[in-house]
RNA sequence: GGCUGCGUAGCAAAAUGGUUAUGCAGUGGCCUGCAAAGCCAUCUACACCAGUUCGAUUCUGGUCGCAGCCUCCA
């Protein structure tokens, strides 16, 4: 039975879905004027891996992930490289869709673009005025009257009257209410725009997500996610639109990643101590950084350190080691370890004792691998449960051999040429030489493995 | 100031009212020409102080420390 901690009860709840069988999904995206950072994958890491359990539980899932291709920083940036903004952001949905790629992030089923849900989102904040929830404000804006929905902060679990709005920030005058936010905000001429009741505008950020959700998963459904700090304002937002238009309960379950932090501080484009995606590949294959990400439950923080990717790396090759010169057949699955992976991802989704059974598994092939039977039914299990984390669908060996992404000097005929030098050293009992040879190549790091009968393995370090 | 959440061994990271987390690192062994990998064994814990309890790292209260939100942010 699935069970998942619903930031709304704060309790981990019994999954249950609206409609038996089917599980509706969205989780807020990116909004795409720069490349993305560590952080960012973590929410996509995440909530593909959520994706891969419902459907490895047979749910028919339809996940939804936005993307927001208009707001003020997107304006911002176009016009400081003197660019249209749509090629700016389809620039960088392009590298958001390579990075994915490279993740093994599965598509989610929709991916809404702000830009082109401005009808819906226009009809929506019509419900919303009409409803009384929204006006016009002095300068032509449409904000939301926050004191109008009367469960304002049952999410963030805030207080109206405990809000201290304008503290950090100048409150503006256009507002009947310091809390309330902007549904339409009037374009300055030259800025990107579409035609509204109000006037030439542009949606504002909370009002897209409300839109983009309900109309690919209707007014009410089941799971929607995002980073922990989209709590407040914006899933609160949300929940204030959208059951402010509707009169229908929105979502039944919250559910928030944690952060991505630097030297214990968030990472984030504002305090600039974050890495790209990108960045990081050019030191550490992306297989590492999934596995960085899913070794820590999803809510709790995850320290971003070199020391933290290295280990990545050991743990990966301790798997690939054990998998490597084994067939993969289609052999059935343990049943063992398959309960005791379902019971860790049951409980909300821990991933991090998942992989503890991977390791158990992988700890038991090694020691069962001259019965070939059963460490081919083994590795299969292994590799089937790493399937719906996304890890370990490399073949072995290529892992193996493949090290970080460093540039390599030595050229695998090189190596090879190398070791057959070494194994006649070896049948002469030239120790010296043999050793030499194996030192040579650690230094420049490449691991030997010596098996039975005169075979030699190698890796990289 | 208000509201969340966290504090676990050298590092990382889970669970749990009494029983081995797990991975890396360390130590001792097995294996090996020697290594590596692997296997076996083993040392390092639950911020602090009270309370509840036969028993608390786990529950309750307090103290200290840290992070997040209260502006845009995944």
């Amino acid at each position: 039975m699935l069970k998942i901690y619903n930031t709304l009860t704060r309790k981990k709840e019994t999954f249950i879905p609206k409609v038996a069988g089917k599980v509706g999904m969205y989780v807020c995206g990116m909004t795409v004027y720069d490349y993305c950072h560590i952080g960012h994958a973590r929410v996509m890491v995440v909530f593909d891996t959520v994706a891969r359990y419902f459907r490895y539980l047979d749910y028919e899932l339809t996940y939804v992930r936005n993307v927001t291709d208009i707001d003020d920083k997107i304006i911002q940036r176009a016009l400081e490289n003197g660019e249209e903004f749509t090629g700016l952001t389809q620039r960088f949905i392009d590298a958001m869709h390579e990075d994915e790629r490279s993740l093994a992030i599965l598509p989610p089923d929709s991916e809404p673009k702000a830009t082109e849900s401005i009808a819906d989102i226009i009809i929506l904040i019509e419900k919303l005025i009409i409803n009384g929830f929204a006006y016009v404000g002095s300068n032509g804006d449409v904000f939301y009257a926050v004191n109008k929905f009367k469960n304002y902060g049952q999410l963030s679990r805030k207080k109206l009257d405990e809000l201290q709005a304008g503290e950090r920030v100048n409150v503006d005058e256009a507002k009947n209410n310091p809390l309330d936010f902007v549904l339409w905000k009037m374009s300055k001429s030259g800025e990107p725009s579409w035609k509204s009741p109000w006037g030439q505008g542009r949606p504002g950020w909370h009002i897209e997500c409300s839109a983009m959700s309900t109309c690919c998963l209707g007014n009410h459904f089941d799971i929607h996610g995002g980073g922990m700090d989209l709590q407040f304002p914006h899933h609160e937002n949300e929940i204030a639109q959208s059951e402010g238009a509707t009169g229908e309960k929105f979502v039944n379950l919250w559910m928030h990643n944690g952060f991505v932090r630097v030297d214990d501080e968030k990472m984030s484009k504002s305090l600039g101590n974050f890495f790209t995606v990108r960045e990081v590949l050019k030191q550490y294959r992306p297989e590492v950084i999934r596995f960085f990400i899913l070794s820590s439950h999803y809510r709790s923080p995850l320290n971003y350190s070199d020391a933290q990717l290295d280990d990545a790396q050991t743990a990966l090759t301790r798997f690939y080691t054990a998998l490597r010169g084994i067939k993969m057949s289609d052999v059935a699955i343990d049943n063992d370890y398959k309960v005791r992976f379902d019971t860790a991802m049951n409980d909300d989704f821990n991933t991090s004792i998942a992989v503890s059974v991977l390791f158990d598994l992988a700890k038991e092939l090694n020691k069962v691998k001259a019965n070939i039977e059963q460490a081919e039914l083994l590795a299969a299990t292994l590799r089937y449960l790493g399937s719906i984390l996304g890890i370990l669908q490399d073949n072995p060996d290529e892992f193996l051999k493949g090290g970080g992404s460093s540039n390599y000097t030595l050229s695998i005929e090189k190596i090879e040429t190398l070791i057959k030098n070494r194994i006649k050293a070896k049948q002469n009992k030239d120790w010296a030489m043999a050793d030499k040879i194996r030192d040579d190549l650690k230094s420049q790091g490449i691991i030997l493995e010596d098996a039975a009968g005169n075979t030699t393995t190698w890796r990289r370090e």
